[in-house]
DNA sequence: CTAACGTACAACCACATGGTTGTAGATGAG
DNA sequence: CTCATCTACAACCATGTGGTTGTACGTTAG
């Protein structure tokens, strides 16, 4: 793995969070400050950062310094890693149910 | 929508633990018993009986009872959910990639 | 019937979370 | 240089979280 283990929990918590998803969605699309990002949100700047730095803790996004603003920009892999999880449990019900459908297959009666 | 908006904050939340995630992947490969399930884990039947109640309440699981266990099933449709919307957010970065592309080749210089 | 099992739920605790305000350091504009 | 802007972070508070133990109830086995 690229990412060490007990992350998972992180970028999840991290998706918990209505705030945090289109702080997310905005940035995937494009890279923005945390300025401009806690000016779309009722709540005071503080929270906004605190809510990038849960994002960034996570792995979910990264900052670039640019003068002194900050931009923020999604990333990818993490996030990509966090879909291939769920999709292996997803995939499970199916293998599980091919399993049975074969063993029915199999069956002589 | 199927579901109650908010809900995705309650399906993050319930990802965002391993125990969680490690039930929820046995159950969407066979169904178990509530004490089946606590019997694997180094904590109390209680605290695995919550593990199993939060999962409930994000629609990720359902339970069905047979005499006198409770049988836990993977809900695969919220986990689809779930899944859908994480890829939205991750092919944002694609569409407006292909879209800075896009308008490169119509400059005319 | 009685005893054991599977489940549910309340009360409690230590700790994390999401919000606030306030202070302080870099950086760019004029 | 000076001032406004952007960012960072500490302190604080109410609430939620994950864990515990204890109690209670329905159901099956003997």
């Amino acid at each position: 793995m690229v990412v060490d283990e007990g992350s998972e929990d992180r970028v999840f918590h991290a998706l918990s969070d209505a705030t945090r998803r289109d702080i997310l969605a905005r940035v995937f699309r494009d890279g923005m400050s945390v300025s401009a990002l806690a000016r779309l949100y009722p709540m005071s700047f503080a929270a906004v950062q605190k809510h990038v730095a849960v994002l960034e803790q996570a792995g979910l996004v990264t900052k670039e310094r640019r003068g002194r603003e900050q931009i923020v920009h999604g990333a990818p892999d993490t996030l990509r890693g966090a879909i291939d999880g769920l999709m292996d449990v997803y995939e499970r019900i199916w293998r599980q149910r091919a399993g049975r459908i074969e063993r029915i297959l199999e069956e002589e009666s």
